[in-house]
DNA sequence: CGCTATTATGGAAACGCTTCCAAAAAATTG
DNA sequence: CAATTTTTTGGAAGCGTTTCCATAATAGCG
């Protein structure tokens, strides 16, 4: 009651204009500012009588300390940086997803880097470890090259990789070859012989490894079911359900005899495509067409689109957690590469049975 | 040439130890700190010749100023903060999209305050102002009481409303109730009699405005065609898909002549929900039941579904603006309110034809 | 109770910049 | 060319903290 009148006397008084520094909460305390920032800084040298009074001043003043002038002399300003490529996709907004629920409850702030463009990208990697304004960055599917990674250790910005990767830098990988090989192999066991391949491009999208591992498990596969390697079988396009449809077009456009009976795409936005692509010819999913995705996105379950569902939320965890341990350790970080497993899901997409679109049951 | 030797022995050296300050800039200049600080601000009071000389030695040292230490004299962080629920949800992402380009553009830094629990909100709410490490603050459908636009006020804490309203700040609105009037009007165009309304909640979900206008758009619509009202044609259920899969099993649970014709749903997540209860049921989309979704997004277009478009990208593109503006002119701010209209687009699940899902034509 | 070992406290210095003021240099003028 | 005006420049002060060091207060001890 009283606090309340005090308060808004107060605000009404114009004391807006200024806030309570740690000198006002000293002088309020009848200590000195040393001994004020002590008892912010949960130091134990303060006595007991000594605190009290400091944090009834602090409260008094409604003192908060400020985090600009903190940062200049700790160095730090618990922030994390994210540099994240069309942050709008599901797959990226799921990491994103992971990677802001464990920044938080660390209590740093996240500042988003959005690539669209390439010069975006080369943009953030040599201003953000410049300017100082993140304790450390996290980079999403954008693999440095070692003369970025070498700047990254010459400004001493500690970074981890999520989905991609670089020897001098941690990271947190997917098993991509692995996952790929599930995907291809779960196709030929239900009798699929001719799997086509909607691969992702390099160009515009900066994924890279992810293609080419994942174009590694698919060979792999059919390799080791003696299915012969069928270069017509293979296509790339965009990451994106568009450039996913048009492939699969291509793909489909040919006699029965050589027509995939199976198209495994690179992403699940590629395999809607797909989807779109198979309707749109007249074919059957499964029947005609069974239909692999890969991610795992929300969205394919209510497409009810079988797919190799990546750990996307613990990946965001996983590289705060990495990137904070090095940030907090005083010794100069070991550089770890951690591998994720996938889990294929199989749904209706590769189901002999009868496909209906949106017939998830509940 | 020599400039590469240079700095490869620069670095060798262990130079990455220290960063260069502007006082390693002004010797290696030969000139005073106030000199470079000048020529970092672009100050018209310097002349040609020392311009030159300070821009050579900052770049021979890889000179950057630190922004932290700008920021502490200065006051201003060049940042931006954004609160947001439920980030990854797709209406959510796509206002973000347009926040962050335009921040980008104009050269500041986005920090994302996600919000899933209501403390969470009211903590952004009460601390991000008084921290000041944003210049600004975009709070994107979570409207702040008249107590908490009160501490904004004291806190001199500029800040935009998107998607949601109060009259002590300024915001960016959409014209919900015009919406909505214009989704049950096509509705009610097309032929149906007895439009079902799965409205959105509060609880949980914070956004409040937008399903009482929803609402008061429906019920125009419906008495300006004299279609009475009818209290069980209406529910309400949270904004995502499962609980909109409910209310539409719900509201269709009924003998067919009470059964509703169409249902309009308050967001297109809710509508797809609405999608698959029709189908579980053994229903056809438009023929048994039209569906009206709300939003936009893009999931609308992939799945054929109208909807009501909101100008996603545009509103947070322009709350953006009104916060720099807002930020940077001295005058105390002028409250407004501006409001975007919305565009009604017809597609296959309000069609009389065959609706068949994912048939678009590409 | 005097002397030493602890513990608690005050406040200067430092973090890296911008801003301002006074002083120096250059340009203009009669 | 001296006097005056204008432009350019150097660097102290200040932004709000933390950290460190010296000093003051307290406790411990024989």
């Amino acid at each position: 009651m009283e606090r309340l009148a005090k308060m808004s006397q107060t605000a009404k008084a114009g004391d807006h204009l200024k806030k309570a520094t740690i000198y006002d909460v000293a002088r309020q305390a009848g200590v000195g500012i040393g001994t004020v920032s002590r008892v912010l800084n949960q130091s134990q040298q303060v006595s007991e009588a000594t605190r009290q009074k400091v944090q009834a001043a602090i409260h008094a003043l409604e003192y908060a300390p400020d985090p600009i002038a903190r940062s200049l002399n700790s160095g730090r300003t618990h922030t994390l940086g994210v540099i994240v490529p069309f942050f709008t996709r599901p797959f990226f907004t799921a990491v994103l997803e992971g990677l802001q629920a464990e920044i938080a409850t660390h209590g740093y702030d996240l500042v988003l880097y959005n690539v669209i463009k390439r010069e975006q990208r080369d943009s953030y990697f040599s201003h953000v470890p410049m300017q100082r304004r993140v304790d450390g960055l996290i980079i999403l599917s954008l693999p440095p090259d070692d003369q970025e990674a070498a700047i990254f250790e010459r400004m001493q910005m500690p970074v981890v990789l999520v989905d991609c990767y670089n020897p001098h830098l941690t990271s947190v990988v997917v098993d991509n070859v692995g996952g790929a090989y599930a995907a291809v192999s779960h196709l030929l066991d239900i009798g699929r012989k001719r799997i086509g391949f909607i691969n992702g491009i390099t160009e515009g999208n900066f994924r890279f490894n992810q293609a080419t591992d994942r174009r590694t498990g698919y060979e792999a596969a059919l390799h080791d079911q003696q299915i012969s390697f069928d270069a017509t079988m293979i296509t790339a396009s965009a990451w994106n359900r568009q450039a996913g449809y048009q492939a699969a077009l291509k793909l489909l456009d040919q006699p029965m005899a050589q027509r995939p009976d199976a198209i495994f795409a690179a992403c699940d936005v590629q395999a809607l495509g797909v989807l779109e692509a198979v309707k749109k010819i007249g074919l059957q999913v499964p029947q005609d067409v069974a239909v692999m995705g890969y991610d795992g996105i929300e969205l394919a379950e209510l497409l009810d689109l079988s797919t190799v569902q990546q750990p996307l939320l613990e990946m965001g965890a996983l590289g705060v957690r990495l990137l904070l341990q090095q940030i907090e350790s005083k010794t100069p970080a070991s550089i770890q590469t951690i591998q994720l497993k996938t889990k294929l899901i199989s749904r209706a997409t590769t189901k002999p049975n009868n496909f209906n679109l949106l017939n998830t049951s509940h």
